[in-house]
RNA sequence: GGGCCUAUAGCUCAGCCGGCUAGAGCGCACGACUGAUAAUCGUGAGGUCAGAGGUUCGAGUCCUCUUAGGCCCA
């Protein structure tokens, strides 16, 4: 681009000029103008972050992706839903990558003619905004939640969900992600919480909304349970006291004393015992202990632990066989009736530690609670909500469990009664609460289920006929997480999300669940300000009994939210009936492979309970965003890349199509600057290079496309060539982008620019300088005129910046009638006619053989500016080659090409691997090196066509690596053969050729220099030169030529004061040349 | 502890239904090109296809086990 600017008008103007071609030409063409306007040229190395601003100007100024909806309604339908971030952190990498793809592919089916509606959604319930905001007020727990003020609480959740909004919108527009920011769905928001009460109604006159308990980790300090994650930062290692108990079983079948043995790290857990679990399949042992005078059952793989020198085995058993067997508590507190104290069988019990034998407090394990659960066996509960043992534990009430002086109390007790086997101190990893430090507890509370077991076949069905993209997710980890399905555990004891719309009475227990607003209504009479707590909490009203109905206190999981979004983005069964039955289910989701369990998993569930259906059809499951070295990015590791600063950095695009390209997008893959980089230069700058070099020449010439018709079959081989390579490509795009794979497209689209740049262009920069306005420069412009706008439109859906940057520019500025944006047309359809296979498999050919002629002038050391007499090349493939004789003459300057066959320019050789054959033949080497050489044509040709030849008795075997063929050029030069062909090169000199080289030469040096000076390409110049005699000789013998290609208007033979005055070495010769503008 | 995924050149990735001597880009070294030029072209070095078994005429590819990493769940 310099040398387009007047040296002395300097790099400013430049810039003016620049800017002002970016606002007055092609984003002014309004759509009423129908003048054609003029080509702006293309600054290739303007910031990407620049272009893309102008951009995004340019789409809000026209309104272009309302635009982009607008003109598709009436299409059909391609349904998109957002699955909801939430908008109380900053954005990271992960969510450019969801971003990227969530915007891939309804561009895509826009173009295609879909309508697209893009509904944005926040997130905004749920833990961790009730924890933002106890760390802002500096307040911690429940009771100081209560003490602060729940309303006040509310509010400041209500204020902190936003609070980096406009950090994600920021990101969103500067991503290039379209969607509809203007009017999001709210999950806190009193239309979104109506829709979902109407869901749980739903749910609940099906009956599968019920009451239970739930074993969660439990902080009794805070006296709050504790989400997984929350429960996953506070392990720490700690020493315990364990204890193996002895459980007597009632019935010995002997006199002696029989017992099981059951190992426990919490014996605290003891006084609420209710049952013993084996393992149906595991065998058990019953050890007689000589000594003690006891027997004990335990595992038969643990029993090891267990014999002591005279013990034995007198008898196994499988836990099937034990079942039912009754034995005496360990403590006389549970008094409740039921079925207790027996033996249960579990598949959850291993023999790989403790006894084989497990114990069964329900309260105070999730496996605990469902095995006695299943087997009928009493629930009780010991330990207060503060951690304390309740009364009914007459020995130790009051006492908080986590004590270790509680712990060694109880264990003394029992060892008191015998009831001892062994008990040490054990380190294990224990969470404690990441808030206060207190050790957690297993813990049952009450909580409210959805009983999604009850539809498990039909979501089990709902999922098998999604197109799950990768396919695996389907069987794998989501196909298995619905075998295992446990009921939906839907309350938490919190603030800040969906209150449970349950009303219970404080008299007779009567329950109502409430779907609306209007049924509250006129239930209670009134409404709350608004349906959150506190408020929703002091709508109360008369229950038929005399009591009071009083709504529970829990609010709902924040997953049931974000499941109900199909139905609640609309308000819907409210408003929006013919929306919701357009818009129901979604063709395409997609999120991070963490959402398995979540968004996918609560989508699903609800919508198969409230409409028998599954929600969505595609979903696209992406793989996480890791940092260079492939660790997870955290904040702690400091190894975070911003994705706005990579954005400003990159470029938008260079983002996009890094992530489209890398890999597939369900694979894990790592992020990085340099790889960003990377990308953008293979790709975004490439592209943009190609645009700079059309918009160049097309401006100087004034092309307009539109005034041209040149039919393809009139054009030339090498544009044929191109028009088939682009036409396979948007067939193969097409493809490509219909099946979810925009990989595939992204990588296909890179090795057609790379073809188009380092091909095409570069093959044919020539063509566009020439003089006039012939039908072959027409046929040049037209065809990278094609290329160009066609790739505009393959690529807009992946990189939208740029596409409309060369649409704009190349297509707009030729043609006022086309859509005011690329992202407006439709996509391209491949005309199969143009799609010339056999010229795609020639050009193969073509390229092979110019790569083949490049080694050997690089084996030759010969550079390409000194031109050569002859090329060599097979006779069989003539009459392919002959059709791009004069591209391969060019590429390699040579004066003519021969085809010839092989046996013509070469004398093939045995040419032993003396290491090879030493190992074989020893001390023969020396006979075998002589035979070799003086091989017959005859023992040669069988070596070529067998792969094995006799010398001297002895098999030379081409696979033993033995010998191969060398082939030895019968003339002055060198060749290659291959498998697929070879190439002959004559480096014979002649005066002739020694002398147009050097012409070649000087014409090389003075182009640098024009080019170092920045004059225009049209500027006429002055040299003056000096220098060796031969090569002012060689100057002035070829004046006219030289003067021509480097528009030269005069030669000075003195020394002139020029713009640039420079001393050469050409070919070993000196030269010293200077330059001036003509005048 | 269970489930799912991943493992191919220094790095990032292709490699179809099992079938030529396992490829590309980047990086590195060397050379070329020079009217797109902070661009471009070529050559070279670099591989125990994570490891071990198995199926097969033939395995990077299919099966089993092991190892390492990632994710989800306990």
């Amino acid at each position: 681009m310099h040398q387009l600017v007047p040296a002395r008008d300097g790099f400013l103007f430049y810039v003016r000029f620049c800017v002002a071609a970016v606002f007055r030409r092609p984003f002014a063409a309004s759509e009423e103008r129908s003048q054609a306007t003029m080509i702006r040229r293309v600054d290739a190395k303007e910031r990407a972050r620049d272009r893309e601003q102008r951009i995004l100007e340019f789409w809000e100024a026209h309104q272009v992706f309302q635009k982009s909806e607008e003109i598709r309604r009436g299409g059909p339908e391609f349904v998109f839903y957002e699955g909801p971030p939430t908008a109380n952190g900053r954005p990271h990498s992960g969510h450019v990558l969801t971003r990227v793809m969530k915007d891939v592919y309804p561009r895509y089916k826009t173009m295609k003619g879909y309508h697209v509606e893009r509904k944005a959604g926040w997130d905004t319930h749920g833990l961790p905004v009730e924890i933002e905001v106890e760390k802002k007020f500096g307040i911690s727990g429940k009771k100081q939640i209560e003490k602060f003020g729940v309303e006040r609480f509310i509010e400041a959740c209500r204020e902190s969900v936003f609070q980096y909004e406009a950090v994600w919108r920021e990101m969103t527009a500067k991503l290039g992600y379209w969607v509809d920011l203007d009017h999001p769905y709210m999950t806190l928001s009193d239309d979104y919480i109506e829709s979902v009460w109407y869901l749980l109604k739903t749910i609940y006159d099906q009956g599968y909304l019920y009451q239970g308990h739930r074993v969660s980790p439990y902080c009794p300090h805070c006296e709050t349970t504790l989400s997984s994650h929350e429960v996953a930062q506070g392990y720490k290692d700690v020493k315990d006291l364990s204890v193996t108990a002895k459980f007597r079983v009632l019935a010995p079948p002997a006199d002696v004393p029989t017992f099981f043995l059951a190992w426990t790290t919490t014996p605290w857990t003891l006084p609420s015992n209710v049952a013993l679990a084996v393992h149906p399949e595991l065998r058990y042992a019953l050890i007689h202990a000589a000594d003690r005078g006891e027997r004990y059952w335990v595992a038969d793989d643990r029993k090891a632990q267990f014999l002591q020198p005279g013990d034995e085995v007198v008898e196994t058993k499988t836990g099937a066989e034990l079942l039912g067997i009754a034995y005496e508590p360990l403590f006389p507190y549970v008094q409740v009736e039921g079925r207790k104290h027996i033996v249960v069988t579990s598949s959850h019990v291993t023999a790989e530690s403790g006894t084989g034998i497990v114990h069964l407090a329900p309260a105070f394990g999730e496996e605990d609670y469902r095995v006695c659960k299943e087997h009928g066996v009493v629930y009780v509960n010991f330990v207060d909500l503060s951690g304390r043992f309740t009364p009914e534990v007459t020995d130790f009430a009051g006492r908080f469990v986590k004590d270790e002086e509680t712990n060694v109390d109880i264990v003394k007790h029992l060892a008191a009664r015998g009831l001892v086997y062994e008990k040490h101190k054990h380190e294990h990893a224990y969470p404690h609460c990441w808030r206060c430090d207190t050790p957690l507890i297993y813990y049952a509370i009450d909580s409210w289920f959805v009983r999604t077991t009850a539809v498990k076949d039909l979501m089990i069905a709902n999922a098998k006929a999604v197109n799950w993209m990768p396919e695996h997710i389907r069987d794998g980890r989501f196909g298995n997480f619905l075998e295992n399905m446990v009921d939906w555990n839907l309350s938490r004891s919190r603030y800040w999300g969906t209150p449970l719309p349950i009303w219970v009475c404080d008299q007779c227990g009567e329950r109502a669940c409430i779907g609306s607003k209007a049924e509250l209504q006129s239930k209670a009479g009134r409404l709350p300000k608004e349906l959150h707590k506190p408020y929703i909490d002091d709508i109360t009203w008369r229950c038929a009994c005399g009591g009071t109905m009083r709504r529970v206190p829990e609010v709902i999981d924040v997953w049931f939210d974000s499941g109900s979004m199909p139905f609640a983005q609309l308000h819907y069964p409210f408003e929006n009936q013919e929306a919701f039955s357009r818009l129901f289910p979604a063709d395409f989701i997609s999120e991070a492979v963490d959402q398995t369990r979540g968004w996918f998993y609560s989508l699903l569930a609800i919508s198969t309970l409230v409409t028998g259906k599954a929600p969505y059809k595609n979903v696209l499951v992406l793989g996480h965003v890791l940092d260079e070295q492939g660790k997870k990015m955290s904040k702690s590791k400091g190894n975070v890349i911003d994705p706005l600063e990579a954005i400003e950095m990159h470029g938008a695009d260079a983002l996009r199509f890094y992530f489209l390209s890398n890999t597939q997008p369900w694979n894990s893959q790592r992020f990085y600057h340099k790889a960003v980089a990377e990308s953008k230069a293979k790709f975004i700058d490439l592209l943009q290079n190609v645009h700079a070099f059309y918009a160049l020449y097309a401006s100087l010439d004034g092309f307009a496309p539109s005034a041209h018709q040149l039919p393809p079959a009139k054009r030339s081989l090498m544009d044929r060539w191109l028009l088939a390579r682009l036409h396979d490509l948007i067939r193969r795009v097409d493809t490509a982008m219909e099946a979810y794979d925009a990989t595939t497209a992204a990588r296909l689209l890179q090795d057609f620019v790379t073809d188009l740049s380092t091909w095409y262009v570069r093959r044919g920069r020539e063509r566009y300088w020439a003089s006039g306005m012939g039908d072959d420069k027409v046929a040049a412009f037209l065809t990278l005129y094609e290329a160009l706008a066609t790739v505009a439109k393959l690529a807009a859906p992946l990189v939208p910046f740029i596409a409309e940057d060369i649409y704009q520019n190349v297509v707009r500025s030729a043609d006022p009638h086309a859509p005011i944006s690329v992202h407006l047309c439709d996509f391209p359809q491949a005309d199969p006619s143009l799609i010339d296979e056999t010229l795609l498999a020639e050009m193969d050919l073509v390229i092979r053989a110019v790569e083949m002629g490049r080694y050997l002038r690089n084996e030759a050391k010969i550079k390409t500016r000194q031109p050569l007499s002859v090329l060599y090349l097979p006779k069989d493939q003539e009459a392919v080659l002959r059709k791009f004789e004069d591209v391969i003459q060019d590429e390699l300057n040579v004066k003519r090409i021969e085809y010839v066959h092989l046996d013509a320019i070469a004398k093939p050789e045995l040419y032993l691997n003396l290491r090879a054959v030493g190992q074989a033949y020893g001390k023969l080497v020396p006979v075998l090196n002589e035979a070799a050489k003086r091989a017959t044509p005859e023992q040669i040709r069988a070596f070529l066509e067998t792969g094995v030849v006799e010398l001297e008795g002895c098999a030379i075997r081409a696979d033993e690596g033995h010998a191969e063929l060398r082939y030895h050029p019968k003339f002055a030069g060198v060749i290659q053969v291959t498998p697929r062909g070879f190439a002959g090169l004559c480096t014979e000199l002649t005066p002739e050729l020694i002398e147009e080289g050097y012409v070649r030469e000087i014409i090389s040096k003075m182009q640098m220099m024009r080019k170092e000076v920045n004059y225009n390409v049209t500027d006429r110049v002055v040299f003056s030169a000096q220098g060796d005699a031969e090569v002012m000789r060689i100057l002035q013998d070829h004046y006219d030529e030289i003067a021509a290609t480097v528009l030269i208007e005069r030669l000075e033979l003195e020394p002139m004061a020029g713009d640039l005055t420079k001393e050469w070495d050409v070919n070993g010769k000196r030269l010293t040349l200077s330059v001036r503008k003509g005048g």
